[in-house]
DNA sequence: AAGATCCATCAAGCGCTGTTGATGTGAGAG
DNA sequence: CTCTCACATCAACAGCGCTTGATGGATCTT
């Protein structure tokens, strides 16, 4: 075995403690969670949508008609959105109603911050 | 031709104006960016390197073993995060050392802030 | 110079995701 | 009750994105 022949050029290196740790496989639940809001996001259609729904609610009619989507099209967004905890919905009579919901787009937001934040303070001092 | 009979089932109904601003077809540039950036983010694989690399630059070696991931595929998720602008790497001699890009953390959460003030201020009442 | 190591890139294969058109469901209108 | 309309869902297809294994270029060692 060749442990000492690996250490020998190795780059500057990080104790292997403080990779391992930051590796795990799964990803860690916020994170996972943070993964799926941000797949859900990751779609020009979808983004239409969000972006027309932050000016208030509206119902699928008028986005279809609004936006220029295939019904079905638009459906399929939608559901996506749903499940991803961005959208809430209302029936009222045939129609149903979308709206955003602020608090994922928080929860993202405060997912980012908190990587923003790690990443800017040095507390892993480059190795040099 | 059946305009007037469209209007006659209609739902409680906002101004056509103020649906067609929000719908026009081809994603704002800032929306844009912002998508691109989402779907940078959205994979598991280039989260786990992100949370890796918020502890602090790393090189290649180091976050192939520590991830556990074929070097081909760390490659190919390290361009794309690279591409969107999240990274910047460095070469010293034989390795290669990426880091986080805050800024465009950061231009992330503008853009979702944004989003959230935009619909949390009761810009279009809704029609009850 | 030859070999080893680090990293990027490529081609091939495949699964996931989005689109489309049709069908289903449930609520008003006549 | 029947028809229409709003919306969800389904099956089929197409395209894109990810993975894998191989190859190439660059740097360092011996």
């Amino acid at each position: 075995m060749d442990l000492m022949n690996g250490l020998r050029d190795a780059p500057p290196a990080l104790s292997p403690a403080t990779v391992a740790q930051a590796a795990v496989a799964p990803l860690a639940r916020e994170s996972e969670q943070a993964r799926a809001l941000l797949k859900a996001l990751a779609d020009p259609c979808r983004l239409q949508v969000l972006e027309a729904l932050a000016g208030g609610e509206r119902c699928v009619c008028d986005l279809t008609t609004g936006l220029g989507l295939a019904q079905s099209r638009l459906s399929f967004h939608l559901k996506v959105l749903r499940d991803a905890g961005l959208l809430s919905d209302r029936h009222s009579g045939r129609w149903v109603y979308y709206r955003l919901r602020p608090e994922a787009l928080e929860a993202l937001q405060g997912w980012l911050a908190a990587l923003t934040r790690q990443c800017t303070t040095p507390a892993t001092p480059c190795c040099d």
